[in-house]
DNA sequence: GATGAATGAGCATTCATTCAT
DNA sequence: AATGAATGAATGCTCATTCAT
């Protein structure tokens, strides 16, 4: 009877079928951990029954690989570029911006359950891929042309970059703890790594 | 009854085991996390039965209290008072050294499952009592009597202590996934830390 | 609207998807069962979805039921006419022959998941329908005119017919279980039902 | 307080388990199958508990396997030795009366369910031991010394043993599916099997 | 008529916990 | 104190079935 166009086709209720899921899951797992967050809990947040969940994931640890790939992806595909947009001389002042912003970002719990469900080849793969991505990344940033930073060899970007990959990490990992981590504190984390000069 | 002389008491033989089971129960979370470490994995790594567990421990969520109860002892008991002790002019170097150390001086991925579990209440209890005395450890450590930042406001010492706990977390965290932390990261996260005049 | 010669009508397009979707079935029982075979596994056989299914059939144990009507009719209008059609002297050799063709005279295993779900009505009487079917069959094979056993009494007769029934079954599921029949076995399973004067 | 033996051991007690589950699974895969037939239905039968089963088997197909373990250690060690035990000249007699008995002789439907499983290596294994000691039971029940098929060639033999046994899985099938299969029935099966010089 | 996303009951299995020994 | 059989709730996953397209 109607001629207006469908509101959603097909796929795209099945793809936001699919992101509700993967939203309620990165709640569920820094929440509970992969271990004790169980696909009902998932697919109640999400508001799908539990069948919804097997039809767009393979199972409980395809749902954990896809979701640190949509991470990482948004992580590589906008995040990063934003930051590297920033004139040369406030990049640092950027990525402590970027630190303490409510979205976290990098979902730190997430990377720890990776971790742990290492010993399946699937997840092995996406946890090299995730890291040597957010590595990749910090490297960019810290030898971004016209940085301060741009004329150090290569030990000492790659010791830089995994500093800054630690102070992301146990931030992000203080605050789901409760304890709340302010300006200052990433200033004096990140004071060391900026000065292209730091005594040995 | 017996006359012939037991080699350990009844109370020392169930110390024993108490021990193991401890020892077998922090490797077993390490591995798997609270939810995905069984009673039957940590009691097969102890040598003992499920039998043995229960005469120790009123449940799982006991064992995961008594356990951090017992690294947070041997940190405000044995590692912390170490620390102190040395001069106070490489106060920070001994802190660099101490974040190195093999047996790693705060077991991270426990105090993750801790905040996890953190809804119930002698949870909650156990890990505000390990994160304060954490950083009440590390801002006595700050502000020893001679150290540089002896006469810095008690916002900077708290600002600091928090930043110094970030990198033990982060430097942990990053570990645990398999990318190592040499001595020259440390440097650079602890410069900033250390110079009581670190820029705003 | 088409001006094109379709191939196939519509009703055939559907008698054929009908009829891939039984054989396929027939093979998936066989070899899984009537619970262990699931429809995603009969229809992805036949080339078809899910959806295809539903369309011919009301649901599984009605699958179930007319592939069972299927067979016998098949048995009833095609195979029982043809050795009814031999000369009687050789009568028991074309049932000799008819066991151990290659398309198997009964899917005796098919029976078995019929008698399975018998408790459901609909499926108990296609079960009684199909025995009657085959043994009415037997018996009119035994007794037809000029046949060596055409004078015997009626429990006679029954009791032949049984026994044929039985070997029938015994071949088919020790073929289906990898133990091999030749004409000898079948010759020594006959020999005892052919004679008219086998002793008591 | 009480100076009286204990009426079961625990090892005892777990025996009974595990012989009343072993039971039940008899029951509930006859009527059902190896796939219809859940845990459920058999620990209930048995009138314990889901965890009892697996403090029992290891899963479902290991209780396969042991069931049809338990029934060929009956059929080798009791059954077929009571035959032979028979004068001779009476063997088939005795063959007729143990096929028609209470109990079944062989439980078919179970053997149907393990080919069904053969797939997996620890049931084919099985598979292969039970039709291997069927067939030798068999065998050596025809060629007992004194029978009057003891001077047969091996073709003969074997011929006639698979004979025997179609002719007892046929009647066991047609038992399940309600057909009463009767001593006349058996002897008609039997006749040319026990005929030394059966026509070719 | 055919498709396949979504539903939800059902099932095998795991595992914390209890308790008789 | 330690054992381990038994319990039963919880969980991941399968699969028959529905229904919007």
């Amino acid at each position: 009877m109607s001629d207006a166009p469908t509101r959603l086709t097909r796929a795209e209720q099945q793809a936001r079928t699919r992101e509700r899921l993967l939203a309620a899951a990165a709640d569920a797992f820094a929440e509970h951990g992969f271990d004790g967050a169980s696909i009902d809990d998932i697919t109640a947040r999400a508001g799908f029954s539990r069948g919804a969940f097997y039809s767009n994931f393979a199972d409980k640890s395809d749902l954990l690989v896809q979701l640190c790939e949509a991470h990482i992806d948004r992580f590589a595909r906008a995040e990063l570029p934003a930051i590297l947009a920033v004139p040369e001389q406030e990049q640092l002042a950027a990525v402590a911006r970027w630190l303490v912003q409510e979205e976290p970002p990098l979902e730190t719990l997430l990377v720890v359950e990776l971790a742990r469900q290492r010993h399946r080849p699937e997840i092995a793969a996406t946890l090299d891929r995730v890291l040597a991505t957010v590595i990749d990344g910090i490297e960019g940033l810290l030898t971004v042309e016209g940085s301060q930073l741009a004329g150090l060899g290569r030990d000492e970007v790659q010791a830089r970059s995994r500093a800054v990959l630690a102070a992301v990490v146990g931030i992000d990992v203080l605050g789901h703890v409760g304890i709340p981590i302010d300006r200052r504190v990433i200033e004096l984390l990140l004071a060391g790594i900026a000065d292209p000069e730091a005594a040995t």
